[in-house]
DNA sequence: ACCTGAACACCGTTCAAGT
DNA sequence: ACCTGAACACCGTTCAAGT
């Protein structure tokens, strides 16, 4: 272990020190209540010092987001154990996304707010580099679920179809249907039966016109539903 | 006609000008580049007078919004027209909203923030609302289409299900795809078939999952997809 | 070689003065 | 009664000076 590898860790740790304390000011006062003074401040570092690794705010907040998608991953690859056909481990992934946007709504804003151009164009290339890594990962464990599918018998592709369009179809439908629920004026003004299992019906129904077996007419996903709501409620961290 | 309604009239004339004058600023220069120096330079008017039409900067963002949802209203609209069976006009409320999102991305990227609380919490309640109410129009648009679906037939809602939730269903799903297809990065990881009917075939595969007839087994919907691409793209104001 | 924080530039917001 | 724009406060970013 020499010098080099020993100031690398000590970087890496006080990056670590200026995200957490980034994240902490997010989860108490919101995004808005964000500043590089405070981040210096509550770090007891200079603001310049900030700028040794973030080249700018943006850059912060896809950091942020980059560990939210770790966060996010590790409880994904954990919903991949989860013992049960495939499309409960579907279920079981969309119900750990629901949890976690759910849990941090402000980090979550910060992912939507990372799909917009308006970010992206001032984060560094090495950042963004990075969460294009993360999404991979993300998109792995659920190309993953669908090769186990397919492999399976459970199902088969359509025509003109391939592995990645279902793996798009299934996060843009848990994605918008996760920013929309968050929008509360936008939820009020509609008639919706239990909210909670909105995000279960939508996907039964995608995987359903998807011929993806066991149809939810042959299996109770509800339970599926409920039992991977508390198996993975315990993972969320309480703070 | 009284002083009273042309001050009103005039006072409205002047707020359309304050916004497309910010609505200029974000599709030349990105919405970075919006400044309130900047809408006062380019209507020739002082700051302090944006102020009378707008709380805050955030206010600006979501009038620029509430025109950009009422336009899509407008071409949703128009896509009710469209002579075909109930699920030939839900796809072409699904092209409008494709076209206008990649005709304006600045302004698709102000409606994805639009659902941040970070721009809410900073708005005024009143333009707030009138966000909201455009929101219900849309969705009345696409409740229409599936009520007249259910009156002719053509679909039957599963138990527990009302028409509300297949209505947040294919917008999220819509809303969800456009967001992650605009994320260049994203989608370059990604093995898809033609991505222009990359919406076309989720919506499909949902609505055959809800059993809407024609199932897409049984129609060319394909054909609808270009034909309403067509039809509506002449609608997209050029400039 | 690394950290600091004063200084700068920019921009959202206000309000006393002007018409 | 309405508009103006100088003044203010705040905050992201830089860089000369310090250790």
């Amino acid at each position: 272990m020499n010098t080099q590898t020993r100031r690398q860790r000590e970087y890496e740790q006080r990056e670590k020190l200026f995200l957490d304390a980034a994240r902490n000011i997010i989860r108490t006062d919101g995004i808005s209540a964000l500043t590089m003074d405070k981040i210096a401040e509550h770090t007891e570092y200079a603001k310049g010092t900030v700028y040794k690794h973030f080249t700018c705010k943006e850059d912060i907040l896809c950091g942020l987001c980059l560990d939210s998608l770790g966060l996010m991953y590790d409880m994904f690859s954990h919903a991949l154990t989860w013992q049960g056909n495939s499309r409960e481990k579907i279920i079981c992934i969309g119900v750990g996304y629901q949890l976690y946007t759910q849990r941090f709504p402000e980090e979550f804003d910060l992912l939507i707010a990372a799909r917009t151009n308006n970010i992206r164009e001032k984060a560094s290339p090495e950042r963004l580099e990075r969460m294009d890594q993360v999404d991979t990962l993300v998109l792995n464990a659920i190309r993953a679920v669908i090769q186990l599918a397919i492999q399976s018998g459970d199902l088969t592709l359509p025509e003109h179809t391939q592995v990645d369009d279902l793996c798009l179809g299934l996060w843009a439908m848990s994605f918008g249907l996760l920013v929309l629920e968050g929008a509360r004026d936008l939820i009020n003004g509609l008639e919706l039966s239990a909210t909670n299992t909105l995000l279960l019906h939508q996907m039964s129904c995608l995987l359903d016109g998807y011929h993806w077996h066991p149809l939810s007419t042959e299996h109770d996903y509800l339970l599926t539903y409920q039992n991977t709501f508390r198996h993975l409620e315990a993972l969320i961290p309480k703070d």
